[in-house]
DNA sequence: AAGGCGGGGTG
DNA sequence: CACCCAGCCTT
């Protein structure tokens, strides 16, 4: 039997701590070494909150929302008796929309039973709580011992133990290093602390180990070449789609429709559009008859495919008759996601 | 295990 | 252009 990798990072947390004391990033949903040392805890709504809000998504982006949010809905009892269509409103821009819908779903589930609950595997069953958002409030509003792994501190360990194996069974290890290093007594601080120690420390191209506090137990240091790790699977190349988006005016009014719960931008509000394929631009199919005149084009770029959206404009006397329109005053149009944001922009001018 | 699912910032 | 970011859910 192999010793375990994690045997050789056992003084980690020693290391680790005192460092994040001094290092910690001033975030506004935590609470600081010093404010815990005190007693202190953050609220567990808000800490849930945030952990929603920042999954794929960087700081700078998601903290105005998480702003926004936080005054209009102070405790989770708030945002569980907002409307749907409220929140989708407030999501809009923030992408990966069906975040928002479980939050919603997640909010009166714990709204229901009286709070949210405080382990990690109780945690687990909630909606859009993953496994590391899980271990992430558990440890930090409930100084439960879980681990949260996020891409940083995938990325971190990656670097620690120079993992050079297929990444996805790599991962898998490093979940488990992790595990076994929390501390009892400061797991929350310790998963803050790794997060900020990838995140402003061991960056993804240019790590700076000469102010690392852990560098000496770093296997890619001793190599030489940290930013060679993590070795991840090349990815695909994007497939473009094309689109049209069609934007109605009659009077003041503008056609909008809400896109069905499952599926791209689901359950958000949007311009009616077909569907869009690769290959080049279909015939177009607008929600009514009219006189259209091509507006432009506009790009966006998705997850796994881009988008050339050409976006088409018409001005009718009277409402057509469309099932599902939801007629909006056209100087007072919010909650479109980016890509019809763009679309409606360009439409405007 | 693999793929769907946003959006913006950075080099 | 590519890669990354406080990942989760469905198939």
């Amino acid at each position: 039997m192999a010793p375990a990798k994690h045997r050789d990072l056992n003084s980690l947390p020693g290391k680790l701590l005192p460092w994040f004391e001094r290092h910690a990033r001033d975030l506004p949903w935590r609470t600081l070494p010093a404010d815990r040392a005190v007693g202190e805890r953050p609220d567990p709504y808000r800490v849930w909150l945030c952990e929603i809000m920042m999954q794929q998504t960087t700081i700078p982006h998601g903290t105005p929302y998480f702003h926004a949010f936080t005054e209009r809905w102070p405790s989770v009892e708030a945002l569980a008796a907002a409307k749907d269509e409220d929140v989708m409103s407030a999501w809009a821009g923030l992408g990966y929309y069906a975040r928002a819908r479980n939050l919603l779903k997640c909010a009166r589930e714990v709204t229901a039973r009286g709070g949210f609950p405080e382990t990690e595997a109780e945690l687990r069953k909630l909606p859009g709580i993953g496994p590391y958002t899980a271990g992430a409030i558990a440890a930090i509003a409930f100084d439960q011992k879980a681990a949260a792994v996020d891409g940083n501190v995938d990325r971190v360990f990656a670097r620690l133990l120079a993992l050079k194996g297929e990444w996805a069974a790599e991962k898998k290890v490093i979940a488990e290093t992790v595990r076994a290093l929390v501390p009892e007594d400061r797991p929350g601080e310790f998963a803050e602390a790794l997060m900020d120690l990838g995140a402003t420390v061991c960056t993804p191209t240019k790590p700076n180990c000469l102010i690392c506090p852990v560098s000496d137990l770093c296997a890619a240091r001793a190599e030489g070449e940290p930013e060679r790790y993590p070795i991840k699977p090349a990815k695909v190349a994007k497939p473009v789609r094309y689109g049209t988006a069609y934007v109605l005016r009659v009077k003041d009014q503008v056609l909008l429709v809400r896109r069905p719960d499952k599926g791209l931008l689901g359950g958000m509000l949007a311009l009616p559009t077909e569907d869009w394929v690769e290959g080049g631009f279909a015939e177009t199919r607008p929600p009514a008859t009219a006189e259209w005149e091509d507006i432009g084009e506009v790009r966006h770029v998705f997850t796994h495919f881009a988008l050339r959206f050409r976006v088409m404009r018409a001005e009718a006397a009277r409402k057509p008759k469309i099932p599902g329109a939801i007629w909006t005053n056209a100087n007072a149009v919010k909650g479109l996601p980016s890509v019809f944001e763009k679309a409606y922009k360009l439409a405007l001018k």
